[in-house]
DNA sequence: CCCGATATGCACCATAGGGTGTATTTTTGT
DNA sequence: ACAAAAATACACCCTATGGTGCATATCGGG
């Protein structure tokens, strides 16, 4: 991973309902020396009027089922207002959707709450530093998901070559043969010739027509 | 995580080309009286022909760099005709595309080699147990795609006319202005005036932009 | 009743695009 | 080292395309 760590300690906040729980984070986290605690909050409003009001922070750790705004909402707000805030989020559920919408509300992580403690100490500090952590069994479910989706994509081999693939790229990309040409120091005869080689690879006879199997087929 | 672990040992086998990474491993893991080294291969071919001969394991880590068969398409194999057997792949690349390719092919794991050794050893073991082991920085990547394959359709409305959204349709469906003229009994130079409409609201000047925009936008 | 938006149509022009052929240089895989 | 594949390049041809201007007819709302 990264050799050195940046100077200053990860400003953490945490949002989370149970007191307890959050009492004890704050503890249990706040011993270490590359963690600042700002703040623990009970909802995410909290937070929000937090950060509103001035204050900040580098990372979350979020909860998801919370009294008013869900953790999820939370994260897209945080997202939409403070873009540079990192949000993990820290939960008992494991659910499918519930992972994937936080991922897509922009969360960078997603622990279980059944993680030992110095593990997630681990990821959190894994997360200031670029990686993103993941639970193994979270894991699991986003991979399947992936995979789900990996079936949509017909394999769609038309062996293009190297320089078939960057020319095709530029078509969808709108260029014109001229442009095309310049883009790659070639002659625009040669830009040409790629362009009609793709065009008998993939069975078509116009750039609108390649650019809609293209995207189509995800071959850019 | 589960509260209890099967009773016998998982049956791993290492293929790696590096005899010294190779033979490193297998002794390293095969100190845990939970892991049970069933082989250790320079080449997927020879992990392939052990199980042709009625070898067995549960659980592979695999190279993804190898003589001959790649780690990949290995792991391809090894889905399609050992399907209960987990790939895990560990490699020194962390490279979005093979990330990616591994997971299709079927890979439950994805870990970097400069994984901590006792690291390595929880993650191979909590694979066994139906999580999915993935290097934080690796995790980072797969969240990154999964999100901008999350792109909500903008809005997007740019007041196409019903004629203009028909031709639009055609536009993308390959059409040519002689095509669409007769495809609607309108005259070529009409067709032709309506995608010059179509230009100027989506503000594009051909028709290959156009098909771009019309299927990245949904408006069609 | 008039205006603006829509739909239709034609003319003219310069350029981009598609199709075919030939040929040389590089790369690549035995 | 040799053959195949890929990348480069030019010529010629005709069509498709994009850009502009002008014109007519219809329809709905103010």
């Amino acid at each position: 991973m990264k050799p050195e760590m940046s100077g200053r300690a990860v400003a953490l906040a945490i949002v989370e309902d149970e007191k307890n729980v959050r009492e004890g984070l704050k503890y249990f986290l706040g011993l270490d020396s590359r963690i600042r605690i700002t703040g623990a909050f009970g909802t995410a409003e909290g937070l929000v009027s937090y950060l509103e009001g001035g204050g900040s922070v580098d990372m979350v750790l979020m909860d998801i089922h919370l009294p008013g705004m869900d953790g999820i909402a939370a994260t897209r707000v945080l997202q939409d207002r403070w873009p540079n805030v990192t949000v993990l989020i820290l939960t008992i559920f494991e659910d499918q959707d519930a992972i994937l919408d936080s991922i897509k509300a922009g969360a960078k992580g997603y622990i279980l709450k059944n993680t030992k403690p110095d593990a997630l100490l681990e990821q959190i500090l894994s997360a200031a530093y670029e990686g993103s952590p993941i639970s193994p069994t979270v894991a699991r479910r986003i991979l399947d998901e992936i995979r789900r989706g990996a079936r949509v994509s017909k394999a769609a081999d038309y062996s293009l070559t190297l320089r078939e693939t960057e020319v095709l790229r530029d078509i969808v990309n709108g260029l014109t043969y001229r442009e095309l040409a310049e883009h790659h120091h070639i002659a625009g005869s040669t830009a040409k010739k790629h362009i009609l080689h793709i065009y008998q690879k993939l069975n078509v006879n116009s750039k609108a027509e390649v650019v809609r199997k293209a995207l189509e087929e995800g071959l850019v």
